[in-house]
DNA sequence: CCATTTACCGGCAACCTTGTCGGTTTTCTT
DNA sequence: AAGAAAACCGACAAGGTTGCCGGTAAATGG
């Protein structure tokens, strides 16, 4: 039943058209290939950034026509809007699948791994995944093309809220300070995001280091909405 | 004689070959153009991101001819590799610029203005400017650019060392504590870096709240450092 | 003042990208 | 089984990008 909520929560920001959506083999297929475009899109967006990606080699990773590519997607822009969809769906799945595994597994009693400190683990770890380094291409692109932030822009938003939704049903301790929350929240996003980029440059010790306050915050700010 | 010796520091990552170091005119009217071609470089990478940026874009920008450009920079990895050094060297000027003129304006009895609250401010300042911008395309994309890698990620570790040692210099209260202030100073870093990503999508009030909270763990290691 | 070095110019070839479109194959419908 | 519809294919034109190179103008220095 867990599982059962998190579906509905990820159907706010669920691209609709999933191939699951369909019994005709026809719409399934063409479903199907939809999709292996969108992920070759990703890792075409990845290897050459936003500005590099192109439908050629899209198409080419894909293993499809650029005939059947146009078919499903008119032009670049209508694939990149496809590709935001997609990648904000499968980055709230990725952390949510790993937080649900984790909760059931963990020692309710062990202090030092408390569910708000597993979540900032879990986190980090979703943030060296390949649909954040996708995520961080569209958001750094977006800042300066009126035409992608236009699309950007609305569905970060969305999974915006839709996270926060999910934080405040995963930790019902802080429901009386959710501010206190989304706090937490923004600093753990923020800081890892800046930390994923500088991490290389300052090495592995100093970015433990910066882990460890991280949790020191996170974990006071807890004890503060406990009041 | 402060401006001295930051001047001092800063030769310690300037590319050489500036305007100012050359008397006779062709030299100086070369390096003239050189930095105009760097600048133009600058903002076409901002404005179309690392894959995008076309040396027929620069020229034209820079108003300059392909030919004295290629005369300048013989490839495009030749003028990333120049646009490195120029903006590490250019973001550290502007910090530092700043960070003097405000140390001579502030009270020293302001209990809310103390020295590292000042730069936690201008730091945030200065993530919003031009070159942090140009920084931050380059950053993006050298993580999955072994070419770019190359030139970037050796610049990039001067340019922290560098940056530690202005920081120990500004900081002398923090001495006997030299890996609190690295901690306060990379988590700034971090922080602000991811804050300068997501802050269009959680809004100005939650970016505020952030930083405060920022404000607050610079003190904590502050104090922490004096004992 | 003349030779040489230096800065600068603009066109060319090879390549890649985007969007478009006529035509073919596969699946669905009746 | 036959017609309709959807999925898919490959080629073409227009335009942009890169690197290269022969040639010109200006400055330097002997």
């Amino acid at each position: 039943m867990v599982a059962a909520r998190r579906d509905m929560a990820l159907r706010k920001i669920r691209p609709s058209g999933g191939p699951e959506d369909f019994e005709r083999w026809q719409q399934r297929k063409s479903s199907l290939t939809r999709e292996s475009i969108l992920d070759a899109a990703v890792d075409s967006l990845v290897e050459s950034g936003y500005a590099g990606l192109s439908t050629n080699d899209v198409a080419r990773r894909a293993g499809v026509s650029r005939g059947a590519m146009h078919h499903h997607f008119p032009n670049r822009i209508a694939l990149v809007r496809g590709m935001i969809e997609h990648v904000f769906y499968r980055r709230m799945r990725h952390f949510l699948d790993d937080f649900v595994a984790q909760l059931k597994v963990i020692d309710p009693d062990d202090e030092t791994l408390q569910p708000h400190v597993i979540a900032v683990e879990l986190h980090w770890h979703s943030v060296q995944s390949r649909e954040f380094e996708a995520y961080l291409r569209l958001a750094v692109a977006a800042r300066n093309d009126a035409e992608l932030a236009e699309a950007f822009d609305p569905a970060a938003r969305r999974y915006d809220e839709v996270w926060l939704e999910e934080m405040d049903h995963a930790f019902p301790q802080w429901r009386s300070a959710p501010e206190l929350m989304r706090l937490a929240s923004d600093v753990t996003q923020a800081l890892q995001l800046g930390l994923l980029i500088n991490g290389s440059t300052i090495g592995e010790e100093r970015v433990r280091a910066i882990q460890d306050e991280l949790v020191g915050v996170v974990k006071r700010l807890a004890e503060a909405a406990k009041r």
